[in-house]
DNA sequence: CAGCATGTTTGAAG
DNA sequence: GCTTCAAACATGCT
């Protein structure tokens, strides 16, 4: 479930488990993950241990003890890590695998196919060749209120777009806007400094509070939208009841704004 | 079986 | 160059 909480959380997680481990083995199952040819991949990364960690939105990078060697993960749609002790059986979608000396693996669990893993040699050239904009948590109001102002398009879809603001992805950018009281169709430049300003507070409630509860949305504030959602991990006595505005009651509506699937409040965000 | 899905990339059209 | 829209990627779940 990787949007920015998420890809923070795996971060955090292997920093605590995988570091300064020799890398003995490599397995891939399926080289269409691999954004490094798998014979060059295996060659550098052999013998190599992780020494620590950088996430940037959605991508996690992790240092070797070589500094030219970096491994880019991106978690796609479904990805997620596992650590286990070799003894026992590779997690399900564990379909890259590190074998580590100290018989412990690191499984990138990738159901969907839609993670990639590969080599970079500089963490920055890569975020620079990809228009990767500044991390959600460290991007100041001054620059998102310039990335906004700089597009005219609707503003969830430019929210979306990891130039305007790396991190947010679908589920995230609407509940950015539902708390910020912006609908997901206005005009980016219609946006007022308060909306903008109001816009920027969100992103840094919604994400500090998603990685504060570990990335589980079921356990947001009873005050945020995603409730509204449906989560198939989430089971509520009464469906129905989530389905209402938790601030005003109104009924959420859903709409497709750029592609994706919409939730907002009709009354709580209108259009200014 | 049909429809939908937390992401990214690519290409076409205006 | 920019925005918008659709499709593709591959698979799981309801």
């Amino acid at each position: 479930m990787p949007e920015l909480p998420e890809v923070e959380i795996y971060r955090q997680y292997l920093e605590a488990s995988s570091l300064h481990q020799p890398i003995e083995h490599l397995d891939v199952e399926d080289p269409k993950l691999l954004t490094t040819d798998f014979p060059i991949l295996y060659e550098k990364l052999a013998g190599r241990s992780f020494t620590g960690t950088r996430r940037v939105g959605k991508n996690l990078f992790v240092f070797t003890d070589k500094p030219d060697v970096i491994l880019h993960m991106h978690f796609g749609m479904t990805g997620d890590l596992a650590y286990y002790h070799a003894s026992l059986d590779r997690p399900r979608y564990a379909r890259i695998v590190f074998y580590f000396s100290s018989s412990y693996n690191l499984g990138f669990i990738c159901p969907r196919k839609f993670e990639r893993i590969g080599l970079v040699d500089d963490v920055d050239t890569y975020l620079k060749r990809k228009k990767i904009g500044r991390d959600g948590l460290d991007v100041s109001l001054s620059e998102l209120t310039a990335q906004i102002q700089s597009r005219d398009a609707l503003i969830k879809p430019v929210l979306m777009d990891q130039r305007t603001v790396a991190g947010l992805g679908n589920w995230i950018v609407d509940e950015v806007l539902f708390q910020a009281r912006v609908h997901p169709e206005q005009r980016t430049r219609t946006l007022t400094d308060g909306q903008l300003a109001a816009l920027y507070e969100a992103v840094r409630l919604v994400l500090l509070t998603a990685i504060r509860h570990e990335a589980s949305y079921r356990r947001f504030p009873a005050d945020f939208l995603i409730h509204a959602r449906r989560w198939d991990d989430s089971p509520y006595e009464d469906p129905e009841a989530h389905n209402y505005c938790p601030r005003c009651g109104t009924p959420i509506r859903k709409l497709e704004v750029g592609g994706r699937t919409t939730y907002f409040c009709p009354s709580c965000q209108r259009i200014e």
